[in-house]
DNA sequence: ATAGGGTTAG
């Protein structure tokens, strides 16, 4: 693919054409090439607006969020006016850094230059707002849509189902049919993961099963990979295996890594191995197989075969992906990763951390140690509990926003449980809403609770 | 010429 792109290069060095350019800066960016892309805009004599939002869409659809926002203000600088196009990528960008506040200003352009006629800008809209952390906003945005079409309605129920109110995303999902709107696969996913979030499993299976008469169309992986995580978190491993052995085509990697998540739930050894073997073959590059199937055997344990995952992802030089922590304040997005000291105002972040430790003693918590595995001291434990990158994050987030303000932090991982537990505690003792994004799902922890139950 | 929705993994 790079040599037929580089092939265009050439053609497009000969004759400089600025249509050419949007194409092939587009193409790069697909191709992960952002180099190749960034190289070509700048070079570019005639940069216009389908320029700039060839660019910021391949920031933004390469996982640099910032760098799209920084261009925009380039854009903007020199004159030019936004588009529904641009505006669609740069919400896109806002919800995958879960940038609250920069998407509220995109969503003011979008207002301003009279863009919600467009489908695309709407439903962006409503993708950003609930990946920022806010449903309220996504529901005024998607009532605001003039004409809401499917993907209108599957990001709505998606939101709902990521946000824990699975029975509201259903109640969306039977007014939608209602309207006459005929749902798609996609649309079936977040159905399916409403019901999963909110354990509603009699409903999950009846769409699963009358899925082809209600809707016409078939099953896919996806489906069956929510199935199974569902059955397996209701304490039904059992069928959770039968459905991957009466599969009608070969299960991929999602449905062994949700089958493999079940067993661990279940300590299953027999089908935690099984799992595991088919992951190991299907997706060799990630490092959460090792982590799982050893944690099964500890979990029961077989602490042979806990040093041999050990060993073997010394071998396969297979690393566990460090946490990360982020939250945006006043237009800048901040990143803190575990024990992280680089911050400016460090200090008085740890000493924020040291103040909530002493209250939040005072107030009944206790340090949730068997969630740290390192090999040290119960206080050392405690410390390192007290320093995950998600805490650190919180306590900037208490130090740099208004009093009373909800604190928005995303991480890269699933929460951890002490901090799960921590927040809880910290959103009575501060009276403050904290709305945690994490890898599968949204915690919003107001006055002592978490909306996700405790189940996730 | 440029844009939007979903799933699994401590």
């Amino acid at each position: 693919m790079r040599q037929e792109l580089d092939s265009i290069k050439q053609h497009y060095r000969q004759s400089s054409n600025p249509l050419l350019a949007c194409s092939l800066i587009d193409a790069y960016g697909k191709c992960a090439l952002l180099e190749d892309a960034t190289r070509i805009f700048r070079e570019c004599l005639i940069v216009d607006l389908v320029g700039f939002t060839s660019m910021i869409t391949a920031y933004s659809q390469s996982g640099q969020g910032e760098e799209a926002l920084k261009l925009y203000l380039e854009m903007l600088d020199r004159g030019i006016e936004p588009d529904p196009y641009v505006c669609s990528s740069l919400l896109n960008a806002c919800a995958n850094l879960s940038a609250y506040e920069q998407g509220k200003q995109v969503h003011v352009h979008v207002l301003k230059h009279g863009f919600m006629y467009d489908n695309f800008a709407g439903n962006s809209l409503v993708n950003m707002y609930a990946k920022c952390g806010s449903i309220d906003d996504a529901e005024r945005a998607f009532s605001s849509i003039p004409e809401r079409g499917i993907v209108s309605w599957s990001a709505m129920i998606g939101g709902l189902a990521q946000h824990g109110h699975g029975k509201e995303a259903l109640r969306v999902f039977n007014q939608m049919l209602k309207y006459g709107v005929s749902p798609n696969q996609i649309t079936l996913v977040s159905v399916l993961c409403a019901c999963n979030h909110a354990g509603l499993v009699t409903e999950a299976q009846n769409y699963f099963r009358s899925m082809k008469e209600l809707f016409g169309f078939e099953r896919m992986q996806e489906h069956y990979a929510c199935m199974i995580d569902l059955l397996g978190r209701a304490g039904r491993l059992d069928e959770a295996m039968e459905l991957v052995n009466t599969m009608p085509f070969q299960a991929d990697g999602s449905v062994w890594g949700a089958l493999l998540g079940a067993a661990r739930i279940h300590k299953n050894v027999e089908i935690g191995q099984r799992a595991a073997e088919m992951l190991l073959i299907l997706e060799p590059e990630k490092s959460g197989t090792h982590v799982l199937l050893a944690n099964i055997y500890a979990s029961v344990g077989m602490w042979n075969n806990v040093a041999k995952m050990r060993r073997l992802m010394k071998d396969c030089n297979v690393k566990k992906e460090p946490g990360v922590s982020w939250i945006e304040v006043k237009d800048k997005i901040y990143t803190f990763i575990a024990g992280d000291r680089s911050h400016v105002q460090s200090e008085e972040i740890y000493a924020k951390l040291d103040e909530l430790s002493e209250r939040l003693s005072k107030a009944g918590y206790i340090p949730k140690v068997e969630f740290d595995l390192h090999n040290v001291e119960r206080d050392e434990k405690e410390k390192l509990l007290y320093h995950h990158s998600e805490k650190l994050a919180v306590a900037f987030g208490l130090i740099a926003t208004p009093a009373g303000a909800p604190i928005r932090v995303k991480k890269n991982l699933r929460v951890c449980m002490d901090c799960h537990t921590a927040f809880k505690f910290i959103s009575k003792i501060v009276s403050r809403e904290i709305i945690l994004r994490d890898i599968n799902r949204y915690h919003h922890f107001k006055d002592g609770s978490c909306s996700c139950g405790d189940y996730w």
